[in-house]
DNA sequence: CCGGGAATGGCAACTTGTTGCCGATGCCGG
DNA sequence: CCGGCATCGGCAACAAGTTGCCATTCCCGG
């Protein structure tokens, strides 16, 4: 077995510069994000002149990102521009797949810099592509997500802001004019929204998609 | 009452591009950071040849500082430089006062840059100065406080990572092969060090201060 | 006007987290 | 060896958070 079917690419300009052929002839891109750091600069790949017809785009988020309204409008635009998004509560890692025959795969956060690998190993690539293929599956399409929470979004924001600022949920809920079950229905709903097992967790997660 | 003794720069380019004067002919610095982001780069700035001596350096930092490596790191530093450097568990404002005659208080983060309010009217100078000393006066000393956190700081990175993972304290603390009472110990020295009062809000700031 | 679905919030049973207390254990310095 | 001194961890009382249940209310389409 050849390690030559892995490369890793050091910060996204590495990556997007050495991938910028892929994305350019590619008729099927799929992408899982966590948050829209990892792949915000995805769109902004000019098509290649020899691209006739535009890829079949699929990309797959995390609840957070619609909570926070600019990556939230990231997403309402890419789903403007034909891709099929999908939401999903899963942990997953960050993946983009092209025709199933590359598959690019985030690594860590060093010095505010990722890593990433990209395979082109085909039987690596199409079980992570059958993974891939799994999780769209079990989830929700973003029209449907959408409808069902859309006011939550509304009452998260100030939710989130109350439970960072430490203080109790019976203060929580009189600040916010609910009864306490009310409030903790709302805390429930974010910390599903956020995969969140424990309230640290959320905290965690929130802070990291930048809702705090 | 002139509304000119108050002066409102955008962003630490701006901060120490226009007080690079102030810095290198003071005789004490006095600052109050809580965390680095914002005075990172004061240590940076090159001394007047005008300087005679070196100027008396205080600095008083949250205890979340030291749980990062990196920051901690920067601390040390700091203080192996000369600086008398003071933990405190209080909530403080960032702040630098320069010689009791200046005062720069830091703003809100707007869009990943913060403001900053640089104080000469001489009454409100010396008020911010005597609150700082008063917090000043009830923090504990770097090498003092070190003592008496060792252990915490030798277990955090585990417990943080078990808090972050969403599992029980039980299940955690069973994976660090201690007793569910030692492991809330560590937990509630852990949140008292980063300040907060519930879990979600530890979990935020812990993830602020990129220790997740 | 009426029936049904959704949101609300009180209640309560249960889990999880918080903290003081205290005996046990282990590590010094005398 | 012995008397502090600190840490550990079980116990327990309490506080905080989680969740199902259900009566009430409101809104909407029929």
């Amino acid at each position: 077995m050849s390690v030559d079917h892995v490369t890793v690419l050091r910060g996204e300009e590495e990556l997007f510069g050495r991938t910028a052929h892929l994305f350019a002839t590619a008729s099927e891109i799929t992408c899982a994000a966590r948050d829209l750091n990892t792949w915000a600069a995805t769109h902004r790949h000019p098509r290649d002149a020899r691209q006739v017809s535009t890829p079949r785009l699929r990309k797959l988020f995390r609840p957070g990102v619609l909570l926070n309204p600019s990556t939230a409008q990231h997403v309402r635009w890419v789903s403007a521009q034909g891709a099929a998004v999908r939401i999903t509560p899963d942990d997953i890692n960050e993946t983009i797949i092209i025709d199933r025959r590359f598959a690019i795969l985030a690594g860590d956060l060093v010095d505010g810099r990722r890593d990433y690998g990209v395979v082109t190993e085909p039987t690596v690539v199409q079980n992570v592509a059958s993974l891939f293929d799994a999780a769209w599956r079990s989830a929700t399409d973003l029209a449907v997500y959408d409808a069902q929470h859309a006011e939550l979004r509304a009452l998260a924001p100030r939710v989130l802001e109350l439970l960072a600022s430490g203080c109790k949920d019976e203060t929580a809920a009189r600040t916010l004019g609910l009864g306490v079950r009310t409030y903790r229905r709302r805390v429930a709903e974010l910390m599903t929204a956020l995969g969140a097992e424990s309230r640290f967790q959320a905290g965690a997660r929130a802070r990291d998609l930048g809702l705090i």
